[in-house]
DNA sequence: CAGTCGCT
DNA sequence: CCAG
């Protein structure tokens, strides 16, 4: 099973199974447990629409003063450890020998949404940024390595995987909007998204 | 004033 | 949607 390329992005579809997606829906629920969603300000003063937590040593993290990596949760716990059933996935696709220190947890609610960005805050842009789709439906906006200039769309759908590494690494991406309800892997419906990334 | 992981 |  050869990947879709799109700008130079890996998209794995169809790439975890039912039951896979049913396991790692359980894992993160016991890490958020321990580490619960919030909603991160940007330095510009606007809550995020996605409510974000993070396994790892170290956890992402947005406020006034900027983007960046913190070793603990707002509530002040380390981050929980990252699920053997997440770096499973990354040990297979990431093609990286280094482990992911961070595996962010964005939870997408009905109407959440994400600008266009670039993944820029790791002092390491040598290993690819691993991308798993859960739940809902996306529909996910690829750009450029610098803004403007036109995109291209697709739809990720549940037990998709993304890679962005080599020269698609900082390409800018997003996602429009979710089709909230389209899948029933999470009863209540939504979208949980996992980046796994070596930052250091 | 520039930039924007947001906004129109 | 998608471009700015």
């Amino acid at each position: 099973m050869t990947p879709l390329l799109v700008r130079g992005l890996e998209i794995h579809q169809g790439y975890l199974d039912r039951a896979s997606q049913t396991a790692l829906v359980g894992d993160l629920r016991a890490v958020l447990e321990t580490a619960p969603l919030f909603s991160p300000d940007t330095p510009y003063g606007r809550k995020m629409s996605v409510r974000m937590s993070s396994a790892g040593q170290y956890g992402w993290f947005s406020d006034r003063s900027g983007y960046r990596y913190v070793p603990r949760h707002p509530n002040g716990t380390p981050w929980p450890a990252i699920p053997a059933s997440v770096l499973a996935i990354w040990n297979d696709v990431s093609g990286c020998a280094r482990s992911p220190e961070c595996c962010l947890i964005n939870w997408y609610g009905e109407g959440a949404r994400m600008g266009l960005h670039q993944d820029r805050d790791e002092t390491d842009f040598d290993c690819p940024v691993v991308s798993i789709s859960l739940g809902d439906e996306a529909l996910f906006r690829i750009g450029n390595p610098t803004r403007g200039g036109k995109t291209e769309s697709l739809w990720l759908r549940s037990g998709d995987v993304v890679v962005m590494g080599g020269s698609a690494r900082l390409t800018y991406h997003g996602v429009d909007r979710i089709r909230f309800g389209s899948s029933a892997l999470l009863p209540r419906g939504g979208r949980i998204n996992l980046t796994l990334r070596v930052v250091s």
